[in-house]
DNA sequence: TCTGGGGTCCTAGGACCC
DNA sequence: TCTGGGGTCCTAGGACCC
């Protein structure tokens, strides 16, 4: 804990749904859902307006859509989304280097390796962070956020939460166990449902409680690890540096379909797409990985995942592709399969094996220490003809049926040649509704066409 | 009609090695 | 003379975060 006030923590205000008001000026003021399209899907950002209603995140589509149909469901713009948030992390690298951002919405900024002197008196911060706000606005088209300070990262973090909507809150050292004291357990980052449910039935619920048992009565329950960390945090304890640079562990798709597959070629040709893009995003970085990986979630969500690593790390689509149909045949898909995926781990940037070795790394044959080479790695399983007689059968493609919301998915930026630029409002039918008009003019008029119709584009 | 997608970290058991 | 002991790697599952 440092005694100074010094670590930032920036989180912006409803952040996709922000983004979604800014950009449709009819949507400003209005219940606002991104996510939630589709039968299985979940809320990933709700406007305030729609949570005045009780959409919260990660809530089911059906409940938000049953607590708030009047909100304007979008499938999310995520091009728009990183753009924004690019704007907001250079105007936070303008004030430090020490810039960590933990996801689009989020980043903590040490102060200490500011750029220039910063004032870290309380009244020195609050015009520091006020000016940041400005510059936020400013950058994004008007998008605000919620600044915390503090002296390490979970009161940095703790003081957003407590500064939000638009908000600004300084916890000064000194100050922080009086203000943990009467708190909820569940403020405390790692503590979820299952571990605060574990804490109540010991009778902890408070950060207060926390602080009267010992690790090791605690650590009866949830782990060694788990129960220091957590001893530590209910005494405000933390002296976690600020990273700016984190290198990825691992790379994975995963899709969830509409209605569950049990068509085994099916589910191979989906296994065999989602392992070759991610070889192309491994290629994209520059790496290479060592173990491959398959998750099946089945039709009553259990959730198996199967893995397995190679000698040496490969880039080769072909190899990972092989791997990931191998493992997934020998995975009983008969109750139906709900999502599927493959990813991959044990990441690399060079090949440290293989550079004076004329075999090419990663390659089948050099896979798995204990010799257990199933069929299909070797490539004489029935994994390709299973592929190749899935496609014959359904020309559309694989996965035809399963992401059919690429089209015009509610919200997407399009443009048609006669009345400008847009956005899909809606489509069904044979149909497509847009509302014509963006950020920088008022609210404007709908119209439908033709889904076939030439004049309109997507953009 | 419950329950996304992209990640991180931890645990636990077995293999293997010295 | 019951079958140590520690370290590391691998795999599977699960909690958690945004």
């Amino acid at each position: 804990m440092r005694r100074e006030a010094s670590i930032l923590h920036l989180d912006l205000d409803a952040f996709f749904a922000s983004v979604e008001q800014r950009d449709k000026p009819s949507l400003r003021g209005k219940p606002v859902i991104v996510g939630g399209i589709g039968q299985r899907g979940v809320v990933a950002t709700a406007s305030y307006e729609a949570r005045r209603f009780g959409v919260r995140s990660a809530m089911p589509a059906h409940e938000a859509r049953r607590r708030c149909p009047h909100a304007a469901f979008l499938a999310g713009r995520f091009g728009a989304y990183r753009a924004a948030s690019e704007q907001v992390m250079a105007v936070l690298r303008d004030l430090s280097p020490l810039v960590e951002p933990l996801s689009l919405d989020e980043a903590f900024v040490d102060l200490a390796a500011a750029n220039r002197p910063v004032d870290l008196s309380p009244a020195g911060l609050e015009s520091e962070i006020a000016r940041v706000k400005r510059d936020v606005a400013t950058i994004t088209g008007g998008l605000t956020a919620s600044v915390g300070a503090a002296g390490s990262k979970f009161m940095a973090k703790l003081a957003s939460e407590l500064a939000k909507p638009d908000g600004v809150r300084v916890i000064e050292p000194g100050s922080e166990l009086g203000l943990l004291a009467p708190m909820s357990v569940g403020v405390i980052p790692g503590v979820g449902p299952v571990t605060a449910e574990k804490l109540s039935r010991l009778g902890l619920r408070t950060i207060a409680d926390l602080r009267a048992i010992s690790v090791d009565e605690l650590a009866q329950t949830v782990g060694r690890t788990h129960a220091q960390s957590l001893v530590e945090l209910a005494h405000a304890r933390d002296d976690r540096p600020v990273v700016a640079e984190r290198e990825a562990k691992s790379i994975s798709v995963e899709d969830t379909f509409e209605t569950d597959l049990v068509d085994r070629s099916r589910l191979l040709a989906i296994v065999d797409r989602d392992a070759r893009s991610v070889a192309t995003r491994l290629r994209a970085a520059g790496l290479f990985a060592r173990t491959v990986t398959i998750k099946v979630r089945m039709h009553d969500f259990s959730t198996h995942t199967r893995s397995r690593s190679l000698l040496s790390a490969t880039d080769d689509p072909d190899v990972l592709a092989e791997i990931a149909r191998s493992m997934l045949s020998a995975v009983d898909v008969s109750g139906g399969v709900r999502l599927l995926g493959a990813g991959v781990a044990g990441l690399t940037g060079v090949l440290q094996e293989g550079l004076f070795d004329h075999s090419a790394p990663g390659v089948p044959d050099e896979a798995v220490p204990d010799g257990d080479m199933p069929d299909g790695v070797a490539g004489a399983g029935d994994a390709p003809e299973a592929v190749t007689v899935g496609a014959t059968e359904d020309p559309a493609g694989p996965t035809a049926g399963v992401r059919q919301r690429t089209g015009w998915p509610p919200g997407a930026d399009v443009r048609h040649d006669e009345y400008g630029d847009g956005w899909v409002w809606g489509s069904g039918l044979g149909r497509v509704t847009v509302r014509f008009e963006t950020r920088d003019t008022p609210p404007g008029p709908v119209r439908t066409f033709d889904l076939t119709d030439p004049a309109l584009h997507s953009r």
